[in-house]
This record gives C-alpha cells, sequence and structure tokens, in this order.
DNA sequence: CAGTATCCAACACGATACTG
DNA sequence: CAGTATCGTGTTGGATACTG
C-alpha cells in the first residue's frame, strides 16, 4: 500500500483512500457488510482472489480498525472476520460512491 | 489502472474505484472543485506529481467523462481543466467519505 | 481450514529530456 | 505553456506449493 499520497496536509479522501485503496478491499467491504464470514467463504464470493492477496487485504484492514478477526480454537480451525463500528460507519460513507456508480453504470460501462 | 476488477457483475463501487482509482485523481478531484484550472496549477497544487503522470491521470478522467478539457488557440498555449456535470455528481458522492476520513483522522493516522 | 512462503509478471509511478 | 517520449523502478497482484 502507497500510505500517505505524499499531498501535504492529507485531506479526509487521502486516509479513506489508504484505507480501502487497491484492487479488492472495496469489494472486501461489500462481502464483510453481510456479517461474519469466514476466509472460505470470502475467497468464494470474491472468485478471482488468490490466497495471499486476501489474507493480504484483511490484515491491512484489521491493522486500520475496520475488520474484526475472531479466532476460534477449534479443530477445524475456524476464523471469522467481520467490521468493526469504524467499518460499519467506512461503510455508510461508501454508501452514495456505490450509488452513483449504479446510476452512472451505463454511461461509465461504455466508457471505460 | 486496473479496468473492472474481475468480478462477476460489476456492482456501483467496481466502477467508481476504476474511475478515482490510483494514487492522484482523488486528489485531482479535489483540485478540480475550485473551478477551471491550468495544467501548470494542477502541477503546482499536487507537489509530487510528475507531467506525465498527471496528464495520464487527466486523459482518463476525461476518457471517463468526468473532466472537461478546454482549448484556448493562443500563443502562448492555453488549457483549462473542469468538472463535467457527471464530475461534479462524482464530487458529491465522494464527499461523504472524505468527511468519514476527516472524522477519523486521528484513529486513522495512527494505524495507517 | 486457514493461512504462509516463493517466485514472477504487470503496471503505475517517477525522473528527465525534448517539442509544438 | 502544455504537453509527449523514454527509460528505469517499486509496488501490487497472480500462481503455486507447502504448513499448523
Amino acid at each position: 500500500m502507497e500510505t500517505q499520497s505524499g499531498v501535504d496536509q492529507p485531506c479526509g479522501m487521502s486516509l479513506a483512500i489508504d484505507v480501502v485503496g487497491g484492487k479488492w478491499k472495496m469489494h472486501l467491504m461489500w462481502v464483510l457488510a453481510e456479517g461474519p464470514v469466514r476466509f472460505g467463504q470470502i475467497r468464494r464470493k470474491l472468485e478471482g482472489v488468490s490466497e495471499k492477496v486476501l489474507a493480504e487485504n484483511l490484515r491491512q484492514l484489521e491493522a486500520s480498525g475496520i475488520v474484526h478477526r475472531e479466532l476460534y480454537a477449534e479443530v477445524p480451525p475456524r476464523v471469522e472476520y467481520s467490521l468493526t463500528p469504524l467499518g460499519e460507519s467506512l461503510n455508510q460513507a461508501l454508501a452514495p460512491l456505490e450509488a452513483w456508480g449504479d446510476r452512472n453504470r451505463e454511461e461509465l460501462s461504455a466508457r471505460i
């Protein structure tokens, strides 16, 4: 991750982007929003992501205080990921952006 | 840019990220929001960006229909960049995310 | 099951020089 | 002034094999 895009006084956007930037974190938020999920479940929902990258992204979101990781001492091991309150608030803030993308889906798909 | 992060049915977020992803486009939106600006002005406001990268980003935003490029046939040449209506609407959608980053600045700066 | 360890490829970014 | 052309580099992501 490219922490703090070299701009003078980091605006809120910079911080947000540092948190959810990259190819998968946004999709991850989308999956996590539906409730606690296990590692394998996420992999299946986010078709195309490698184990390495998924693990990395989860660690980063965890470090940012967005995701909570609950390890159950069982055999076989079980781990559940969920959003923290901060993560929930981020999801709220993300909603308008998603709505925007939906509203302009036609126009954008044609151009990108 | 990483168009269409390989997920089945692209959610609105994917589209939005494809548009404003990368290190500089968000900051660019921030600068453009204040009104028409010239290439050199943008360079000075976004300290650290190279001419090449700035030009690339502007071209991409232009292609996405977010930015309008107005060329004045003068000597020396003058070019002004501004937000299109679509760009303005994107800015609106971005606002909550920025507000979120501002609200949680303390907490995030410590973690990232 | 839930990861970690490696290795590799693609690409975004950066620095610099040059042009209409 | 407003770019384009080139070249080099670091980071991100992908594929695969292996482990507690």
